[in-house]
DNA sequence: GTAACATATAGACGAGCATCTATGAATAAG
DNA sequence: CTTATTCATAGATGCTCGTCTATATGTTAC
């Protein structure tokens, strides 16, 4: 049973600077959390936290190995909370042709 | 010269219940600050805050007409920061056919 | 088992935010 | 001009959040 995608934390997860970049790191690869803490500006625990906030929301996929966790952007969830973003937020637009 | 859609400050608009809720209500139609502070379960210096909020993200259009203000959500700048937090954070989902 | 490594959790701290009350500013009505 | 109405701003307050250090948990290597 898949959780239901919030809007309100999805748009929280995006509302932070960190969490952006981290999304961005792991967006189409598998990151550990020690690849993602070494290319921020913030230490492993600040990392470790935030992750735990994209996996409440729903936003990663995780694979632990070994003594490292892997973690992977959820595409699936950004764009159904972006669609459902338009559908109540911009109804009278359409797509360019 | 519009102002750039800056995707955290977006997002920020986006993460409270009480400006979903103002953004829902002024979605398609014009609305002034009294309506809104009449729907919903704050004062009006509240609404009148989160109104300058969205207005700061360009997320509403404002039109002062005597002693009231009507404000109506910009849904191209929704519809722009939606599209583009779909392209860095969805880049491999492709419509439905 | 012991040591080293990778990640998660706990607790603390400071900054930011959502809300309120009180008040200012602008406009309309009398 | 005065009063009432509508919205914006200022200041205060309590809570949330992002970050850190310290430590616990789990895993590999010896």
């Amino acid at each position: 049973m898949n959780k239901i995608a919030d809007p309100i934390e999805f748009a929280r997860a995006l509302a932070d600077h960190t969490r952006q970049e981290i999304m961005k790191m792991c967006c189409c690869e598998w990151r550990s959390v020690g690849e993602l803490a070494g290319e921020l500006e913030v230490t492993q625990p600040t990392v470790s936290h935030h992750l735990a906030f994209l996996r409440e929301a729903n936003l990663v996929h995780v694979r632990p190995e070994g003594r490292q966790t892997f973690y992977m952007l959820n595409q699936d969830t950004v764009a159904s909370c972006c669609g459902d973003l338009m559908l109540n937020y911009a109804p009278d637009i359409r797509e360019p042709a």
